[in-house]
DNA sequence: GGTGAAAAGCTTCGTGT
DNA sequence: ACACGAAGCTTTTCACC
């Protein structure tokens, strides 16, 4: 299932609406250098095909007040399926939480990718949200203090 | 700067563009309650103000041929302003890393995340690009086995 | 699989309230 | 500030190569 013929013109497509999502079909044919029918053919089928996943509109952290990223690592009492299954439902019910990622490493581990207003809101989630689930046994915060590189756009250059 | 005053249209409008950046105006003026004129000049105000960032396709990993998704946390040697901008502009050249952040910690710390083909080509990558960086010190790998939450959305409840 | 033209729809102004 | 209506452009769909 995964990997489809994809040619160069495919790639450059993909390549393109990855950056701009609201770019026009004319646009878009005119620099993958195709009419628009046939691109706009192309871009339906890369959708049905399941490579398009969906559109998008990204925010401005900082001017939506939320200029606090924090990585938390945690990790589980024990990794039965019910306390695995528990937490994740858990922690799904929280917006601020953006990634949340079931890793390898000493025990049951999940990194969490949260954004925050400020230290107070971080504070009161850490110790009446996350620390009352159940199964939770530690919890270490990294806070970013700068984000080099926050991409959205995948590489294409290993398709061939 | 953050934090203009954003009513309860303003917010709703951003909520709905959030997860669907390819919403009509027509609809999405439907959806909070207000003509098309006055929906599309919130949304160029909003663009305006620097809260609306930009629109972009999210494309499947895996049927990209990108299954594996990889947390790496960099430690360099020393702290030095150089050292830094050094290993933060050979980083930024791969397209594989999609995240870059400076956190907090023991040491200088990145953490990064890549995604990957598979594990042969994660192997080059650590040894003859990572590893090659001046100043790297110490990496330490976390895969990851699933993806809980990967969301683009930010959270609006804290807007009063 | 690519090209070209016509119809339907959306967006964007200007104007009025 | 919002609503209405006209003009311009985009997408879509069709027939054809």
């Amino acid at each position: 299932m995964p990997i489809k013929k994809l040619d160069r013109i495919d790639r450059k497509i993909l390549d393109e609406i990855q950056r701009d999502g609201n770019i026009s079909n004319l646009e878009l044919a005119d620099k993958v250098g195709l009419s628009p029918s046939p691109c706009s053919r192309r871009v339906r089928q890369l959708e049905d095909a399941g490579i398009i996943d969906k559109q998008v509109t990204l925010l401005n952290q900082s001017e939506l007040g939320l200029p606090l990223t924090i990585f938390i690592h945690v990790s589980l009492e024990k990794q039965l399926p019910k306390t695995l299954d528990n937490f994740e439902r858990s922690i799904s019910t929280y917006n601020e939480v953006l990634e949340c990622s079931l890793i390898t490493g000493s025990d049951a581990d999940y990194l969490l990718k949260v954004v925050m207003p400020d230290m107070s809101y971080y504070e009161k989630f850490l110790l009446k949200e996350l620390n009352q689930i159940e199964g939770v046994s530690s919890i270490r915060t990294s806070f970013v203090m700068r984000q080099v590189l926050n991409r959205t756009a995948l590489p294409l250059s290993h398709i061939k």
